[in-house]
DNA sequence: TCTTCATTTGAGCATCTGTTCATATGTTAA
DNA sequence: TTAACATATGAACAGATGCTCAAATGAAGA
């Protein structure tokens, strides 16, 4: 059995799943999202954001990470649009900007306690 | 302002937050779960088991990967027993065998279409 | 037994990722 | 203007990651 060159078992089975996947653009985005909170620096700076705005120097204190770290981070973070800044004279506040992703996180973190 | 040694400006807020956090291992392992479905290659071979169970040959045709590169993921995904396999003769099929992962995946690609 | 086939495994390699450091930007106050 | 401070940026490096190839298992049938 052959599908596009490769060898298959149930063609029957492999043609119905195919028909079920997502286009590929989507699971692209999804795996944009999931690698975004799979780094656990990266998870904690939005745990952190998920209580309350902080500005990246209280962030980089309550991560145990440095200024830096964290401001490389953010900025991935902000092309995701999972966060969103605000600036107060020099300060630069920092919150989520994406429920769904607060969702993602909570359902996942219900799963790890369970 | 000093926590841990790090500077920060509010440190009211910083130990508010400190408070919140999830204890590190269940950031490790909520970080590792979301990097499981991090990869497109393996998220597309999670999606093909959605739909029903694969054997390993079948799973490489539907999403044009070779036997070896999905068997290594399948490998991965086992470890975190997202996925599970029972053996037919010569054929091993794969399964899912996290609930939790599927909604996480579900919630994920209903946001992404939206 | 020997052969075939599905799957697994390990090593090698190119690429990607996160972190660090030094430097730059931009804002405030003196 | 100058100094001080919060944040951002870019380069460089070490370690992780995914893929490929060749070889090893393990099961079924000849």
């Amino acid at each position: 059995m052959d599908v596009c060159g490769i060898k298959c078992i149930n063609e029957t089975k492999v043609r119905e799943t195919v028909k079920t996947l997502p286009p590929k653009e989507d699971i692209t985005r999804m795996a944009d999202i999931f690698k975004a909170l799979s780094d656990p620096s990266r998870l904690k700076i939005v745990l952190a954001l998920l209580n309350q705005e902080h500005c990246v120097c209280d962030i980089a204190a309550i991560c145990g990470q440095t200024d830096s770290g964290v401001s490389h981070q953010l900025r991935l973070l902000r092309t995701l649009k999972i966060v969103k800044n605000r600036r107060l004279g020099k300060i630069i506040y920092y919150s989520i900007d994406d429920d769904h992703v607060v969702s993602l996180i909570n359902m996942n973190l219900h799963h790890v306690r369970h």
